[in-house]
DNA sequence: CGTATGCTACGATTTTTATCGTAATAAACT
DNA sequence: AGTTTATTACGATAAAAATCGTAGCATACG
């Protein structure tokens, strides 16, 4: 007499669909740089960043790297050093993090973000004004 | 003859000042039902969130066990079941959070992130007279 | 040439967040 | 009373993100 063993081979959890790739906080900081100062080496982004907190020249070019592997960037050989650009589009980039954002923290309502933005006493009448603008070009667009 | 050993015994490192304590993702959708709906048993927040996402028990019930270790939370006790609410306000909370995201994501430019928000063009006419009205009453108060 | 310097590669570890399983127990039910 | 059910407590593990250290190599320099 046998004994039947059954064995079942499981393939990974297949990721959501939701599964947009975005950049974590640390990534976020370097794409920033890169997107206002256009290609830069390691070392650039390392000083920029170690005004703000201290961190080792590794860790900066550790994450640029899981970047690269993440598609969030791309490079260039420059001798034997690297030049690095972002490889994602900031509007894009911000329109899906806002998205994210609104959803997680405002229920998903925009209207009550944009209200929330403006609602503290840090608004200037500038800004408010040139809001308005903008409001009108859009309404523009609207008809 | 004798070597010298210094043996230098480290503090923790200090939290940085910013270390404003923010709720996690997960943990901001406890809340946000908490107060929309106010005090509820974790069951109810398990069914709830599990008509999203498939999620066991008691992992929600740990997050909720930490939360209230973090401050996020209080809790009474209704026979053996323990009735939860949120600790924190909305309106406080949301503002923190915001604060982080513009910096992260947009620099720290406010308006920056309400074009953004406003400039795509899921935004119905309706929001934008909402919107006027809001700037307008904000307006007042300016004065 | 040999040593110092500037960079990259990459594994390892730590930290944070999310998820789950098991045990204990009070209450409800039969 | 004995069994099922609802619920908490809590440790363990997994997964994701951030951090760091060491090694390996070109290149520059003396």
């Amino acid at each position: 007499m046998f004994a039947t063993i059954k064995i079942v081979i499981m393939g990974n959890k297949p990721r959501k669909s939701s599964d947009l790739l975005q950049p974590t906080a640390s990534e976020l900081a370097i794409l920033q740089l890169l997107w206002e100062r256009g290609p830069l080496a390691v070392k650039d982004i390392h000083e920029a960043l170690s005004a703000e907190k201290e961190v080792v020249y590794t860790t900066i070019l550790k994450t640029m790297q899981v970047m690269m592997e993440r598609g969030f960037l791309e490079r260039e050989s420059q001798g034997r050093k690297h030049i690095y650009s972002a490889a994602i589009a900031q509007e894009a980039t911000q329109g899906k993090l806002l998205d994210t954002f609104v959803k997680r923290t405002f229920g998903g309502s925009k209207l009550q973000l944009v209200m929330k933005a403006l609602g503290d006493s840090r608004t200037s009448k500038e800004e408010l004004d040139e809001l308005k603008a903008y409001i009108q070009d859009l309404e523009g667009d609207k008809d």
